[in-house]
DNA sequence: TTCGATTTGTTCGTATGTATT
DNA sequence: TAATACATACGAACAAATCGA
């Protein structure tokens, strides 16, 4: 293995052990040159990757950071509902249910956890500009988020993959979304105010953290007849 | 503006102009460097974007290429569609259509062009397992086409993005897809055999060459009873 | 099969520029 | 202003893969 992959490997086990907060930066490149005994390139050989798979931000003349547990970056990047043809807009969030379950089979083999071990389970209606556009089912372990409360939660003043990393240190690095047409069911349709039996999209969802670790199952409803699931394969590229 | 950023620039009006067979590897570093009057180092800086860019690979020992037409490369990038908690499947296409017609205007805005200019109009449903999954309606721009028949697109031997870049030097290099639940229409449903208004999921596409210039424009009905559209954000990472 | 030339991959070190504090 | 930290650029050396003589 060659050496950046390695100093790689060290760099996103000390990121994902949560001992680096926030807000203070990692050690600077000519640190960490000293401390793995090779040279400044090969810091940024791996800082590189990093920076392009959203692990760390870098700025000049600051240092380098842990990426943001920002509202404005991971709607960006994990949040794929636009208006159809335009642009993205900002849910409102009602809770609507939040409580303590068991795993069942589908969710204990989602989450890595075993059968019957304890769940918490989140549902939430998404508003924009009044009208329902989207209903979550959020499964998480119950033993990944101590403490975690319903009070808590819906005080939180972030997305919920914020909330994940500023107060358990849990950054989401990678969603994977199994999607599908459904017909809404008696719960939907009122929830959507539409007929049963309409057409609704399904995202089933699955977030991990570092070294592939779930962190939540979500089965999301969407209502696309005015907005709608956006996805680039390819947007790395811009040149013009 | 970097000079790194200018090579690539240069390096990607170079391989979108088509001068470059597929076959034939571009021009080393070191003839880069003497020819662009730049270090090593700052081509293969441009060189690592095009790579991470799925533009061009490289191959220690060969040299570097633009990024092949296979269709394993292609299905791979640009097909989302798999078997429900299972594998890719690789379809089989029969053509159902193949006209001339004259854009409307949503399609004339999606391929740039001006209302009224002639297109082609292509109709594929898609087998797997002998049960039809998919059905495609494709519209290109028959200028960008030339010499574009039914003869030559029902016997290529490639899948169609493949098609446009060793047929038409026309690399596929971004999509964008828009997803919608729709309910099915009598078209729909006698070709997924389903009842009419069954739901289904609905991809409407613009996929991209260099230059953000519009290739085709695509919507495609999807059966996700058995397969679904499967999304990954943050696919990059690969950090045990 | 072996060998040597070619080409990219990895690593090092240095110098200079630019943004931030 | 000065010090710090990342960004860009250059050059050099060696390793590893490929290919043809």
């Amino acid at each position: 293995m060659p050496r950046y992959k390695a100093v790689k490997l060290e760099l996103v086990r000390v990121l994902s052990s949560g001992e680096i907060s926030a807000d203070d930066p990692l050690p600077t490149e000519k640190q960490l040159a000293a401390r793995h005994k090779v040279s400044v390139g090969t810091i940024r050989r791996a800082m590189d990757e990093l920076v392009a798979e959203h692990v760390v931000v870098r700025q000049q003349g600051r240092g380098t950071f842990l990426a943001p547990f920002s509202p404005e970056r991971l709607l960006n990047r994990f949040w794929p509902v636009f208006r159809r043809g335009g642009s993205r807009e900002i849910p409102i969030v009602q809770t609507l249910r939040f409580e303590e379950a068991q795993a069942d089979a589908e969710v204990a083999v989602a989450l890595g956890i075993v059968e019957g071990e304890r769940i918490l389970r989140i549902r939430n209606l998404l508003l924009i500009d009044g009208a329902p556009v989207l209903m979550d089912d959020v499964r998480v372990s119950r033993a990944m988020f101590p403490g975690l409360s319903e009070e808590r939660f819906v005080a939180r003043e972030n997305t919920m993959y914020g909330f994940y990393g500023s107060e358990f240190g849990i950054s989401v690095i990678r969603v994977v979304d199994h999607l599908h047409a459904v017909a809404a069911d008696a719960d939907a349709a009122r929830a959507f105010r539409i007929p049963a039996g309409s057409a609704l999209l399904e995202s089933v969802r699955v977030a991990y953290t570092f070294g592939d670790r779930p962190v939540e199952q979500r089965r999301t409803l969407i209502h696309t007849k005015v907005y709608e699931y956006r996805n680039v394969i390819g947007g790395e590229l811009r040149t013009g």
